[in-house]
DNA sequence: AAAACTACCTGAGTGC
DNA sequence: TGCACTCAGGTAGTTT
């Protein structure tokens, strides 16, 4: 499920459930996931103490608790699930928490991409220090990113986009949409977009995960169920897996290429 | 040094 | 029905 938006949601979502809540039972099902779970690392640091807040910085969520903060990443395909008990529901679940009264997450990932990782009050970590600025928490302006990207000899406003050390938590399907939105073409070099597309750029880029947050908010009442990853859905894609089909602005197929490896939908006609 | 590529996994979908 | 194959929303680590 995971991009910023669905993140976001999950944070949302989790914050009435657990804040100001102890974490009663902790139960690790495997011992890695990208990186190995610090099992004894967790249990030390998070049984018994009670949850001070959460927080989002790009992909990443943080539960913080008074000696530190447990961080979590969903990965490709992690999900965050409420359940009834500390039984595993679903294959692939890896992680089980019970905090106080009576409430039970479940972290399921088939394929393993997320992380649990415990970070000591005061220190940082590296997976969050090198991270660009967040599109929706902090206030980035145009004129920044225009000086960001201008020493890219060679990369695309796509890629740059997706590269987390320069604007966090946009993935494949948010790059795509927002250059749809923002009407520029894919493969333009990130170092030729001038202050007024950017200005254009990051607006769109914040409505559409706005919107999408919005969207996602729907799913806070499907939460209990097993499904975690509803909201995703209910936005609608304007460009990203359509290709051939026509463009919502003037019926031109929408074309499908490859960057870095990676599928990259947008309109010939409408993105320049 | 920057940019591109690879690897980590499982599952869904497609075509034969 | 089953097999072989491709592709998938992320990103750290390696190679070019």
């Amino acid at each position: 499920m995971p991009e910023l938006p669905e993140v976001e949601t999950l944070k949302r979502a989790l914050t009435p459930l657990v804040l100001n809540k102890r974490l009663l039972e902790l139960n690790f099902l495997r011992k890695n996931l990208r990186f190995p779970i610090p099992s004894s690392e967790l249990h030390k640091g998070l049984l018994n103490q009670k949850i001070s807040a959460i927080t989002r910085k790009g992909k990443y969520i943080l539960i913080h608790a008074p000696d530190g903060s447990l961080l979590v990443h969903l990965g490709m395909s992690g999900r965050v699930t409420q359940a009834p008990s500390m039984k595993p529901m679903e294959k692939h679940t890896h992680a089980l928490f019970k905090f106080e009264p009576n409430i039970y997450l479940h972290y399921i990932d088939p394929r393993c991409f997320g992380c649990l990782l415990w970070i000591p009050k005061g220190n940082g970590h590296p997976l969050l220090d090198g991270l660009g600025p967040d599109p929706i928490d902090q206030e980035i302006t145009a004129q920044e990113m225009k000086m960001a990207a201008k020493n890219c000899s060679t990369v695309s406003i796509k890629n740059f986009l997706m590269d987390a050390k320069r604007i966090a938590g946009i993935g494949n399907i948010y790059a795509c949409e927002a250059l749809f939105a923002a009407r520029i073409y894919p493969k333009k070099p990130a170092r030729k977009i001038n202050v007024a597309q950017w200005t254009i750029l990051l607006s769109v880029l914040r409505e559409i995960l706005q919107k999408s947050i919005v969207a996602g908010g729907t799913t806070l009442r499907d939460f209990h169920s097993t499904d975690g990853s509803q909201g995703y859905y209910k936005f609608k894609l304007a460009v990203y897996g359509k290709e051939n089909k026509p463009c919502p602005i003037c019926n031109e197929p929408i074309k499908r290429i490859v960057q870095s490896a990676r599928s990259t939908f947008y309109c010939k006609v409408c993105q320049k």
